[in-house]
DNA sequence: TGGTTCGTATGACAGCGTCAGATGAAATGA
DNA sequence: TCATTTCATCTGACGCTGTCATACGAACCA
């Protein structure tokens, strides 16, 4: 038996999925409701009841996006490799996202950040970072150090993302600065 | 007298004004053609005449971004302080656009770096840039440093622009991290 | 002075987000 | 079992947007 309201979240889902899918493979402009209902087999004006408008379903999109980094870098705490190695790895991760998916990267950082749901997210990928970041830095330099290297691999991602990091003129890559990046923190914890 | 062409001139750079204002204001959505001729004195098609369509018109306003921030930083090299706090201040220029004019600071990334015109003007700054990164890593590490330099401010400057580099939050602002990774990378250069 | 150029104005169109009202089936209570 | 309520969904409508075809009129040129 299928109940009315086991029907209902599964058309949020499938509006879910379906603007998800618009996103990635035709940018922001190509989520337009109409579309994401078409996809999702109901109407335009569908996605009312379950988002109160477009911008709230776009941020549920930025949550699940927040929420799959999150585990992405949580996974990596279990690696037993070198603890500098595990931080690298996981400010590749953040660029990873913005390589894969360079519009649910951008929609992550334009999604306003006083949303409740979206802060806490956030704020479990940035525990998770700064676990990692703590093996290499010690517990003390920690968040400033977090923040210095969360900042650059955000800075990494979003210069690869606009094309103004070209290999071909600076001659290197992320790969390259984030390992130049960790490089320069690790042993010696700069002074502040 | 006035010529045609003057006045032509004249109605394509009230455009340009109007839309950098209400830009600037109102973020982007604000920005209408409608809106941006009225504002300039004009009907809604004219800027039709200036701009092959809208695209073109933020492409613009863009390099005009470009080219301000060039010249804030060329000024710079004028300046006799020692090489690492002329660094960072080169580095806070950066940021500080995005301080004062998010929307155009976001505008300047978003535009497709493949426009010749407004690759020209991230060049131009890019140049300026990396003289005065030199002056710190000297020459052969110049790229290399300065990649990740303006990665690291621009992700900086992105992160304040969200909202995810709260200061209560993680203690530290963009001073702060711009001097910390001036210092990491300053005297001994890291390690590639 | 006559014809040409071209910046601008206007009407029209499709597409968009959004809401009010209608519809009909599931859920509920007697 | 039947009447009532609930609620996810559909449909029509509205104003706004970017864009184009067309028309106008003044500056330009011969």
């Amino acid at each position: 038996m299928v109940t009315r309201t086991e029907t209902a979240a599964a058309t949020r889902r499938a509006l879910l999925r379906a603007a998800a899918e618009l996103l990635d493979t035709g940018g922001p402009d190509a989520v337009t409701l109409r579309e994401v209902g078409a996809r999702a087999g109901v109407s335009r004006g569908a996605p009312y009841g379950h988002f109160r408008n477009k911008e709230h379903l776009l941020t549920r999109l930025a949550i699940d996006a927040w929420d799959a980094l999150a585990d992405t870098v949580q996974e990596l705490r279990n690696d037993d490799a070198a603890p500098t190695a595990r931080l690298e790895r996981a400010l590749l991760a953040l660029i990873d996202v913005a390589r894969r998916r360079p519009h649910r990267y951008a929609l992550m950082f334009s999604t306003p950040a006083d949303d409740p749901d979206s802060a806490a997210a956030a704020t479990r990928l940035e525990q998770q970072f700064l676990a990692i970041v703590a093996d290499v830095v010690g517990q003390q330099d920690a968040l400033r150090h977090g923040a210095l290297l969360m900042s650059s691999a955000h800075g990494i991602a979003g210069l690869e993302l606009s094309g103004h990091l070209a290999r071909e003129k600076w001659g290197v890559d992320g790969e390259h600065l984030v390992h130049m990046l960790v490089g320069a923190i690790a042993p010696p914890a700069a002074a502040g």
